[in-house]
DNA sequence: AAATCGTGGCT
DNA sequence: TAGCCAAGATT
């Protein structure tokens, strides 16, 4: 569907906008100033994460890494030490790897071209533009949550915003917006009214700063829009994770693959449980087949759920015991750690690991 | 195009 | 409370 802005006075809500902007906008870390750098950190950091959350994340992670040379010149665990509990890993990794491509390829300066910083790894079409708008200047559409959901209310479209298409089509239609204003301006003022103000659910139209241009709040239909498609129920699978611990006192702990969901974190070892199968069997063969221990189960210690956006993870962790003391046949990814070293490892299972250093405790 | 990829807070 | 949602990218 064509997105149609006839009816809209473009000088008029851009200075509405602006303005209110100016006098409501929020001090949040990232604004300090326009280091290309920073704002590409804070643009990855706040993919489908809450300013809130973010907000101490981002704070450690500029005193840990200052500078791009400083994290090009990091190591991956810590750079993903830095991301623990923030979620989405490939984020912090492809993040890494791209800012390892400038400080090698474009002697450390974020390029500036949309052809050249598109391409690095973890840059997407929102991306790109918020870095190349707020710390370039460039006009370029910076389309995203925010911005689908203003402009699906103020234009009146109804197109299901969770479409690629929806998505393209709001970004010919906001490059019309981006004349005659600062782009670094314009394009945060639109997500900071959609943070604030028009809001997903009970926007605050009589604090709308734009109300007199809102055709959704001309037809009262604001709480309807954007339309977006429902997304289907997460399987649930049944989990048993394991703690085993050597005559050191030192628990075994696993590190996860390259690719897929929670990448190269650490954690407790652990499987899915396949129906008409106990978890005690199946953790025994576990043990004994991936990692060359014999070892006993010995009692079901705590249930956690692990819940993902796709998937639900049932977890029940267990207490093994070592039938005798054996080498593993490590090959890197498993490890005994004590309990000292593994808060130097980025993990998962942060449920798991909390309950059981009060425990411990 | 539709799945995959985290986590915490809200209603 | 069970779903929904958040400054999305990748495959």
């Amino acid at each position: 569907m064509h997105i149609d802005v006839n009816h809209l006075d473009i000088p008029g809500f851009q200075q509405n906008l602006i303005q209110w902007y100016n006098e409501n906008k929020r001090d949040l870390p990232w604004r300090e100033n326009q280091d290309p750098y920073r704002v590409w950190v804070s643009e990855v950091m706040l993919q489908q994460t809450k300013v809130e959350t973010v907000i101490p994340y981002y704070k450690r992670f500029m005193e840990l890494f200052p500078t791009l040379h400083a994290l090009a010149a990091a190591d991956e665990d810590k750079v993903l030490k830095a991301w623990e509990g923030l979620g989405y890993y490939s984020r912090a990794r492809n993040l890494h790897t791209a800012v390892k491509e400038v400080a090698a390829g474009y002697g450390g300066k974020v390029p500036s071209s949309k052809k050249e910083f598109a391409a690095l790894k973890g840059v997407g079409p929102y991306t790109a533009g918020a870095v190349l708008s707020i710390a370039f200047e460039k006009r370029e559409p910076a389309v995203d949550g925010n911005v689908m959901r203003v402009f699906s209310r103020i234009l009146l479209v109804t197109d299901d915003i969770s479409k690629p298409k929806t998505r393209k089509s709001f970004e010919q239609t906001l490059t019309l917006f981006l004349e005659g204003v600062q782009p670094s301006e314009f394009n945060q003022a639109v997500m900071e009214l959609g943070a604030l103000i028009c809001t997903p659910r009970s926007p605050g139209c009589l604090l709308c700063p734009v109300q007199m241009h809102c055709r959704a709040r001309e037809e009262g239909v604001q709480e309807n829009l954007p339309v977006k498609a429902k997304k289907k129920a997460p399987a649930v699978k049944k989990m048993a994770a394991v703690i085993l611990k050597n005559n050191n006192g030192q628990t075994l702990f696993h590190q996860r693959g390259e690719t897929g969901l929670l990448a190269r974190l650490w954690e407790y070892p652990n499987l899915e449980v396949p129906a008409g199968q106990t978890s005690e069997e199946v953790l025994e063969a576990f043990l004994e087949h991936d990692y060359g221990l014999r070892a006993s189960i010995i009692k079901p210690l705590q249930h956690v759920e692990h819940i993902f956006s796709h998937l639900v993870w049932n977890i029940t962790v267990y207490e093994a015991r070592l039938l005798e003391e054996e080498q593993l046949h490590s090959k890197g990814e498993w490890l005994y750690l004590h309990e000292a070293e593994r808060h130097t490892f980025p993990v998962s299972h942060q449920k798991i690991l909390h309950r059981q250093i009060q425990r411990e405790g």
